[in-house]
DNA sequence: TACTACATGTAAACGGTTACATGATTGC
DNA sequence: GCAATCATGTAACCGTTTACATGTAGTA
C-alpha cells in the first residue's frame, strides 16, 4: 500500500481559497490548521514543485520593488477536482500519537513520586498554554471571520482542539490528585 | 539540537522488568503500551545491537529444539542508570498530532454536507473500538496485575487514553448535531 | 493446504525537520 | 547595528514503516 502524500491536499485546500506564495502558505498554516497540522518549507517548496509538474496548480512571478521575487500559485481546474476527490474519500487509518508523558509515566514506579507528580504538573501547563492560545484563535474567529462561509468548519476543527485539550487537563488533576494519594498512603 | 532516539529508553525500559528478546518486546509493546507508543521491527532490532555496542544490554543465546535460536537481552548497571537518567529528564517539546479528519472537514464546505457527517461518524465508530479495546485492557489489569507495584503507573496511562477518546467521541456527536442542524437551517 | 506463532534481521523508501545559503527593507 | 519580515530554495539527516528473506512446528 502505497503512503499517501498529504501535503499536496493541504497546499491544494489552501490554494482553493486564493492563490498564494509558499511564504504565505506556511504563514497561513500558522494562523489557521496548526494546532492540527504542520508543515515546514522543506515539504512545501517541493511540494508545489510538483503540484505545477501534475498539473494541479500553475504559477506567474510578481515583481515587487525592494523585495524578493513572489512565485504566486494558483489551483487549476484538475488540481481542483483532485482535491475535491481526496476530500470525499474516507480516511483510512488513525495513527497512533507518540506521548512521551505516558511513556515515562508508564515506567514511573523506578522513580520517586515526587518526580512523577512534576512531570504531570508540567504537562498540565503545557496544555493551558494551548488552551490559551486555542481560545484566542476562536475570540478572533469570532470577531473577525463570523461572516465567513467556511466559519462553521473552522470552529468545528477549533472546539475539537479544546475538547481534547480541556480532557487532558482534567486527566492531568486527576493523576496528581492520584500520585498525591499514593505518596501518602 | 540533536534528535533523541526515544526507541533506546523505550526497549531499555521494558528490560528493567525482565530479559527479552526482540521478539517478545515487540508483542510486549503490542499488549501494553501500544495506545500511545509503538516501535517496529526494523526499529527494535537495530537498537538492540546499538544497546549492546553501548554497553547498555547483554544478550546471550538460548537454543530451543524445532524453533529459531532465541537472543535474549538484559539490561545491564549501566543501561540501569542511564535510563533512570533518562526518566528523570522533563519532556521539552509537545509534538503536535497530525490529524486528517481535521484537515478534511476544515475544508467542508468545499462538500455536500452529509459527506462531511458520514466522516465524523466514521471517526467516531473508530474511536469506539478504540474504547472497547482500553476497556478490555482495563479489565485484564483490573483482573491479573492489581499486586504488580507497577500497576498504578499502568492504569494512569489507560485512563489518558480512556479519557481522550470518551472526549473525541463527545465532541463528534456534538459536530453531528451541528453538521444536521446546519443541513436543516 | 494454508495459516499462525515463533524468531531474526535488512534494505529501500518515505515523511519530515533542521540547518544552511542568499539578500533587500523596515523598524527599534 | 541588529533583529524581524519578506521570500525562495536545498541538502543532510533522522525516525519510521514496509516489504522482503529465511525457516520450523503446530493447528484448523
Amino acid at each position: 500500500m502505497s503512503r499517501e502524500n498529504k501535503t499536496m491536499y493541504t497546499l491544494l485546500g489552501l490554494l482553493m481559497y486564493a492563490p498564494l506564495t509558499g511564504y504565505e502558505i506556511k504563514k497561513t498554516i500558522e494562523s489557521s490548521i496548526k494546532h492540527f497540522w504542520q508543515e515546514s518549507y522543506g515539504q512545501i517548496y517541493p511540494t508545489l514543485k510538483k503540484l505545477v509538474e501534475l498539473g494541479f496548480a500553475d504559477f506567474h512571478i510578481e515583481k515587487v520593488d525592494g523585495k524578493p521575487d513572489r512565485k504566486v500559485y494558483t489551483i487549476t481546474g484538475v488540481g481542483k477536482s483532485q482535491f475535491i476527490n481526496w476530500l470525499e474519500k474516507p480516511i483510512e487509518k488513525i495513527p497512533i500519537h507518540k506521548n512521551e508523558l505516558l511513556l515515562k509515566l508508564f515506567y514511573g514506579q523506578h522513580l520517586d513520586i515526587r518526580h512523577n507528580i512534576a512531570q504531570v504538573i508540567q504537562y498540565k501547563q503545557k496544555m493551558e498554554d494551548i488552551l490559551q492560545s486555542l481560545n484566542t484563535t476562536e475570540h478572533f474567529l469570532l470577531t473577525k471571520r463570523k461572516e465567513d462561509p467556511h466559519f462553521d468548519y473552522w470552529m468545528m476543527t477549533l472546539s475539537h482542539g479544546q475538547c481534547i485539550v480541556k480532557a487532558t487537563i482534567q486527566w492531568c488533576e486527576e493523576s496528581i490528585r492520584k500520585l498525591e494519594e499514593k505518596q501518602k498512603g
